[in-house]
DNA sequence: GTCAGTGCAAACTTTTTGCAACTAC
DNA sequence: GTAGTTGCAAAAAGTTTGCACTGAC
């Protein structure tokens, strides 16, 4: 499916959530839905208010932003991350579902999918619980950080060497 | 396992730790662990804060809080969650896994556990990545929200068959 | 004795709210 | 025309920082 085709679309699902909940189509929810289905990835309120003062002929404020995307959560077009300290979101519909590996040390965040996992998550029968989505985040240390690490190790390690042959 | 043998193993390892780092093992460090591991469940700082206020003889700032958290979260004796706006944490030490449905409409968090589930995601190979621990956050809807909405939307059909009738 | 650690308050960041102006219905 | 929506600025909420004092080493 093209990029176009799915703006089409989350455009008719958003029309269609927007009446049935008796909220109003302006200009401003569909030039911010538009602006999202372009990002790929995570976004933030931040990055995403200073592209709409860019790249649109009208300004978005940051509480419509927030207001904004208060109904797109709701009406499913996208999903919430609180990873870091400002909440990151991305957008859902047609997305491949995947998780999410977090460096404790660095803070960078990797996507990576497992059909299997994912399978088994899907699986899951909750008592008394209706799943609409989930989000696994898997903490540990990436590569670079883990190659940092033991280079100062080492480094460290041969200073003191140093050190006491001074002595 | 007892309480009072977790809590001297945890100071134990966080004595450990703190040594290793070069940090000095103060008095507020060690009333911060002992009272995070007498909490069952999840705490945000506010609550900690004042619960270190009320009950213990010297009080602890939110600097320190939040200071002595990093240190906790580093010696793997804490582990935090951002499901709201306020970070949210637990104890992680000698602590069953599991994993948390959170209502998207009301909020509220529930943990379960599922060992299958925690088998798939301990046996997932990562390439570059090396693994200290997960959180999977299911969302959807809890069954109180979704009675109450069940209940509003006949009250809702109800009244406006009345207001048909009435005209 | 020295310097890391602490408490306090101020600063900073992110999000929410109040209100006047605007506009979709 | 009316009531929902917007932009702006101010407020609120959570976290971090600067500085003088304290206490672990």
């Amino acid at each position: 499916m093209g990029t176009s085709e799915v703006k089409d679309i989350v455009k008719q699902i958003f029309t269609e959530y927007l009446k049935a909940n008796g909220y109003r189509k302006t200009l401003e929810r569909f030039a911010i839905l538009d602006k999202i289905y372009s990002i790929e990835g995570c976004f933030d309120i931040d990055s995403l208010y200073f592209q709409m003062m860019n790249h649109e002929k009208f300004r978005v404020s940051r509480a419509t932003l927030y207001n904004t995307i208060i109904l797109l959560i709701n009406a499913r077009l996208i999903i919430k991350h609180q990873l870091t300290h400002s909440s990151q979101y991305e957008r859902s519909y047609n997305r491949e579902t995947h998780h999410h590996l977090i460096c404790t040390q660095c803070g960078s965040s990797v996507e990576f999918s497992n059909e299997m996992l994912q399978r088994a998550i899907g699986n899951i029968r909750l008592n008394r619980f209706r799943m609409s989505h989930y989000s696994l985040y898997i903490y540990g240390m990436c590569n670079k950080c883990n190659r940092r690490n033991k280079r100062e190790q080492r480094n460290n390690k041969e200073s003191s060497n140093n050190n006491n042959k001074g002595k």
